[in-house]
DNA sequence: CGAATTGTTGACTTAGTCAATCAAGATAGT
DNA sequence: ACTATCTTGATTGACTAAGTCAACAATTCG
């Protein structure tokens, strides 16, 4: 039911990457100032998204880290899945891990289940981060105009 | 993101009363036993649901618990929420806790979890106990059918 | 009555995960 | 060479979930 504070990281320092995208790398401190992340767990973080192919990372004083995708076709759901693992809110579905649910398949929540995680499919994988951008450009322009009358 | 294991037994051991409903009184050891759940640990539960008015108990001999609400009015969604408080998949919108996030509201992210927590409402308040013991009485049928072909 | 059966209660234990931190090292730019 | 940056693995502390236990209270039925 609830993603956890690492993955809230994680798609928050994917989405700042995103938008700075065309820009040259970002930096650490930067990412964590911005997204308020603590910067040693950001470390780890990025590191892990580093090993799935999501960023790039450039050493040195001009250094930091780039997506290696486009926000356009990089999904909410794609980072969810590789922090956190398959979206089933229950372990039965999770994988084709033989069922050690001691009901043998014969749970009467079990359609339910499938239900809820094709839900949340719809969602995180139709959101992608050009949307997310996108988005707070939009609001961003809202509050400017807010306090401009 | 998940439910927790003893938010699935809550949900098994509230399915095995509303499958006896009008039977009188179902024993603990007999829920235990036919949803797979520790008894120990299925008192403390049914305790739990008895205090938020989902149950009654009958102590002495031919004690046990029993449903308070009609299963076909009675949904998935009011024991998760019970157990587990709000269906949130993050802590931002679960109450108006006054935004503890550090982001202050200006989170790219907060309209996708508002979709994310309407879609888990969606499936789960619309699932009654009625319709799962329907469901699971649909199954075993075709089940037999299947062992006398 | 009284013995057996059942639920009641609250404290307790254990195990595992999450979040975060630290420090020493490697690399790239200037 | 120097400095800013990323790299890596080990480690910690806190917290929560899951499960357990034992003494107790109420009810039924012979």
């Amino acid at each position: 039911m609830s993603i956890s504070q690492k993955c809230q990281y994680a798609l928050r320092a994917t989405f700042e990457l995103a938008k700075h995208v065309g820009e040259g790398p970002v930096r650490i401190a930067d990412i964590a100032k911005t997204q308020a992340i603590p910067i040693r767990f950001l470390e780890v973080i990025l590191n892990q998204l580093k090993q799935g192919g999501f960023v790039e990372s450039r050493r040195g004083s001009t250094g930091g880290y780039v997506l290696t995708h486009s926000p356009a076709t990089l999904t909410v759901g794609e980072i969810i899945r590789f922090i956190e693992g398959p979206l089933s809110p229950v372990q039965c579905i999770a994988g084709s891990t033989g069922d050690q649910c001691p009901l043998h398949g014969d749970c009467a929540f079990l359609p339910m289940w499938e239900k809820v995680k094709d839900a949340l499919s719809d969602v995180y994988d139709s959101t992608t981060f050009e949307d997310l951008v996108e988005q707070e450009r939009v609001r961003r322009k809202e509050h400017v105009l807010d306090y401009s009358i």
